[in-house]
DNA sequence: CGGGACATTGAACCTAGTCAACGTCGGTGG
DNA sequence: CCACCGACGTTGACTAGGTTCAATGTCCCG
């Protein structure tokens, strides 16, 4: 089957050669002059690929881009910019947006059909390799006999790539689905009125991503952002809702999920009321531990601070102090834990 | 129909005296000498009433209370303390534990019987009162077609009267249902190591309590003590489970509910983490405005200070500036809202 | 190998906790 | 009905722990 291929590009020459070269690949190829109707046509006739110039008038690629990641439907096309612009500034905005690359004009013919194809086989890979996190879906959902609703939701599966520190959401942006994080690590933050951050939520691979948000039906709460290139799954709010309807195991799963969800929470508060900051440094270190499974990780000091809520300097001081005492070793921005039995057992 | 008295008395002489006026009062009498066998038998044959000595050999009144207040069938049934000792405290230790009465030995056949009879009455008068809190629940299930489950429950309404300062469930406890708050007041908290309290929740009527332990089918993580005296609805672990199952509607809103609660604990985690005093204060004191739809309420300082998780000298230290600043009115434990907006917009 | 981001260390300051004494309220018993 | 007691609330003095500001050091990326 033809693959299809939409572009949007203000530049009629540019547009045009494009169009050709594409054709002559054997693609399908749609095309517009502008943001909106670009906008418009993927929602129409969802495209595989997209390439979007970045500078047009009205609505720029950037808007775009942004635009096509509200949607499910448009969540997971893979998204090439094309630039005149080659700086480096402009480059990391695209691709902390969710660019899936960057072709810089002027470009010949094999880099744009090399950068196609590469995106496209990609995407085929990915759909391969959803790993162990579906089919622990699949069996949640297949318990009783959800055997429909199970096909529809993995054949329908959207993912995306989300690269370190892009923003998955903002606070109060209307979710539009629940993410299953496939790969990688992500945090989720609150920001405080002066601007400070608190880490409300840290998660790996097959931890899910905004279910409260999603449940409550109402806007996220907090603001989530990659640690590290990760893979996400997309379930659409409409499959959430029917799967939520039809199957009881369903349901009481995600309520499991959101109980201990709020029983950390009220653990989390009480260390925060009234503990040390060696305590709290202790447990943040522990928590970390725990998720990664592993002795050592790689964090920045403002990650902890804002995961045990005290300041920078104040992360190092007691880092410095544990590691002469033992408890820990650390090389720039990587721990390791040495005694965990003693971070464990710290006294108040 | 004939009412059901149990008694649990060592005392040969007393306890068939009791027998003896109870049986010519038109009573059926069940009766043990031992704690142990006095439990067996309110689980065998759920009485409408049951005497119990407080000092007995093996397991004493005290015993017998808690393990009757664990299982649903028997938490709802009055329960009367028999003792020679009249010593204060005493008396509230079993009040406490959620006795109904207590009469102290020697007592004459009609204290005997007037408690009685003002026991079963008030009960009954509380199948009566439930208020609109069981019919939004009926609303709820109702929603669809529970009409058979709706009637179910209601018809086995267990409830419970708490007296101000019992405890409802301690931290660790197996919960056996979930309780809806038909009137009074109660809060959740939980005990940091050194003994220190720090306030999760605070519930006011129609509010649910325990949700997360009951729906995560795990022990309570915090303890709810009442604020006042309250009256609770107890809805048995199974009923909850088959409403669960029939009717997605329910679970819907129960996944709303706890969703809605995440929301507030990290918000609170926000506040804990970074605000200073005042402000904590302030939020604390909107929080009680909220849940009481009142600009006045009676509080203690030291339920205050575990709600912000502060000092309570600093709890008195922060109020007196809100006075002198014109924020607050405050006579003993009681404060008013003088100021609503200020306190709202208080900066950190 | 240079620059910028990230990490560390020192010193001053300040907030809120602790300890202690005193005041006030409400309930109980004489 | 009043006096007393205990629980609760207030205020002051002192202190410890953590934040802030500032200077310096180190790592990593291009």
């Amino acid at each position: 089957m033809k693959k299809k291929v939409l572009i949007i590009e203000d530049n009629d020459d540019i547009r045009e050669n494009v169009i050709e070269i594409l054709e002559l690949a054997g693609y399908t190829v749609a095309s517009t002059n502008n943001g909106k109707a670009g906008v418009e046509l993927a929602f129409q006739d969802t495209p595989d690929i997209i390439l979007c110039d970045i500078m047009m008038p009205e609505l720029d690629g950037y808007g775009v881009l942004y635009l096509l990641s509200k949607r499910p439907e448009t969540i997971a096309v893979p998204f090439i910019f094309l630039t005149a612009k080659a700086e480096h500034f402009d480059r990391r905005k695209g691709m902390e947006m969710g660019a899936d690359d960057y072709l810089t004009k002027p470009f010949d013919d094999m880099e744009l059909l090399a950068a196609i194809e590469s995106r496209l086989k990609k995407k085929e890979g990915q759909q391969a390799f959803y790993s162990k996190s579906l089919d622990k879906l699949n069996m949640l959902v297949a318990k009783k006999d959800g055997l429909a609703a199970l096909k529809k939701i993995i054949e329908e599966r959207k993912s995306r790539t989300i690269k370190k520190n892009q923003v998955i959401y903002y606070e109060g942006d209307k979710g539009n689905g629940l993410y299953l994080l496939i790969s990688g690590k992500v945090k989720t933050i609150k920001l405080a009125e002066d601007g400070r951050e608190l880490m409300t939520g840290i998660y790996a691979a097959d931890d899910y991503l905004g279910i409260n948000a999603m449940l409550s039906n109402e806007a996220y709460a907090d603001t989530a952002t990659a640690l590290e290139d990760s893979l996400l799954c997309l379930i659409p709010k409409e499959q959430l809702e029917e799967l939520l309807n039809l199957y009881p195991e369903v349901a009481r799963e995600f309520i499991k999920l959101l109980a201990n969800d709020i029983r950390e929470k009220e653990d989390q508060l009480l260390q925060m009321a009234y503990n040390s900051v060696r305590k709290k440094m202790a447990e943040a270190l522990l928590r970390l531990q725990r998720q990664s499974n592993a002795d050592n990780f790689k964090i920045t000091r403002e990650d902890l601070a804002a995961m045990a809520a005290m300041a920078t300097e104040t992360v190092s001081r007691t880092l410095s102090d544990f590691k002469a005492e033992g408890l820990i070793e650390k090389t720039g921005s990587t721990i390791t834990i040495l005694d965990l039995a003693r971070l464990t057992k710290m006294k108040n």
